[in-house]
DNA sequence: CGCTTCTTTGATTCAACTCAATGGATGTGG
DNA sequence: CCACATCCATTGAGTTGAATCAAAGAAGCG
């Protein structure tokens, strides 16, 4: 291991749910001043996290929930022969660490996909907390809960759809989310790989590379590297529920 | 929908968790005789549930947990076009309805696989008395926690994996969990169809019966209708790990 | 500028699916 | 008690969507 793979040190950079423009998303959600405060003084913010660095690893110490306050992260568990399997990408106001408590270690790993600045919470002072503020502690089981969901829905889509309806709703998903923070649904950029992408849904890297080519040839996307504009929203959400006739390949022209 | 299809009524028969076998395995474990006896108060039992018939559905009112005493339970969801999806089965002493806090409502739907009776805790009613109880509020963390743990590696089995190690995993996983109930890890019932097995992992019901056959061609297993039979378990567990030698058919005698 | 990493594209293969037919078990009503 | 229907499971034949194998182009980096 060299020492781009250092797990951070977290520094004890104070951080500031009170102040934070994300506190209607994140953890702090319907919490009064005085609650906020006190959940002040256990989160902790982070110095800039490189991309490629750990956020954490399955066999750290230290545990805690991450909020996501910038950047983009990756999630992944790696089975006995060392194959990554990726669980999820977290953008801002996404919380994430969930996993840990049961076995008291984090059973996955958590890397950044660019510069990435993340707020963390260890895990015996949630506990402390939310036993006293109630709104908090029903704010844990919310997100718990829909985590839950979201697996269930991504297992779904693994399970049951093509590889275009996967892709498909990937892209739309991610759009959706980014149009959450305020940013545009119709453009973005990929902060992960195809490699990364296919591992999420379950395709090789080369399936996702002619999807691309594919939707793009189609007139739904314009992709250039890791820059996207869908171009046909209507169309690619009809993909996702498996109405993919103008998906399909047209292309009397080729 | 006709009779047989209405939502059981939850009779106020009274739970008792003090007295319960499964405590052990389930939500109260860690609490003390006070603590336990709280509990008590919030948990309700229900008359037995015959095969077949809903525990709950997404659109019920009744929010709540519920912790299988006995039989057998599939949790699945529906997508828009009615597609279900299989996100797990449930044994004495798991508890499930762990997705319903996010959205107000359960994501999913649970039914019963044979006669099952079960134990609910409304969801207000944890809320207030985990509050309470900082061990109870800690079970709760350690459930969920553990709950997306287990999603998260179905994820990688149902996306990495092929057809006959995703089966020997489904049935390895049943030998283990029977087993911490005390029962044999060799010799189990299924208590789900072919075509239930198959929705889970991803596969078609052909498929299904196809590895059964192959298994027992090459004496991993015996399998009558539902009855298994586990004969090789050591074989089994390297086929899940993905070094299935024994698993290929070496059937020169066909 | 050479090296590596990421991506695209083409040709070919194969694991699992689809389609189709049969068999066994269970249930119902005459 | 049998005839018939239904449901579930098995087995076979043929197809196909995505994987694998292979090669080359584009971009990033020291």
């Amino acid at each position: 291991m060299d020492k781009s793979e250092q797990i951070i040190d977290f520094s004890k950079i104070k951080a500031n749910c009170s102040n934070c423009n994300l506190q209607e998303l994140c953890l702090p959600r319907g919490l009064n001043a005085k609650n906020m405060e006190k959940l002040d003084h256990v989160v902790k913010g982070s110095r800039p996290i490189q991309k490629g660095q750990h956020i954490f690893r399955g066999d750290d110490g230290f545990l805690a929930f991450y909020a996501v306050r910038s950047g983009s992260v990756k999630v992944y568990i790696l089975d006995e022969s060392g194959e990554e399997q990726i669980i999820g990408f977290y953008f801002p106001g996404e919380i994430l660490g969930f996993d840990a408590i049961e076995e008291h270690k984090h059973s996955c790993h958590a890397i950044a996909l660019e510069t990435t600045t993340v707020c963390s919470i260890p895990y015996e002072k949630i506990n402390e907390i939310s036993a006293q503020i109630p709104q908090l502690q029903d704010q844990m089981f919310r997100l718990m809960s829909r985590e839950l969901s979201k697996e269930n829905k991504l297992l779904l889509i693994i399970n049951k759809r093509s590889a275009e309806e996967r892709l498909a709703t990937f892209l739309v998903s991610l759009s959706s989310r980014f149009h959450k923070l305020g940013y545009s649904a119709k453009e973005y950029n990929l902060p992960m790989s195809r490699q990364d992408i296919g591992n999420y849904l379950g395709l090789t890297i080369e399936t996702v590379s002619r999807l691309f080519t594919k939707f793009q040839r189609n007139g739904l996307i314009d992709i250039n590297k890791r820059t996207l504009c869908l171009k046909d929203l209507p169309t690619l959400h009809s993909i996702c529920n498996g109405f993919s006739e103008k998906g399909k390949d047209n292309n009397s022209a080729a």
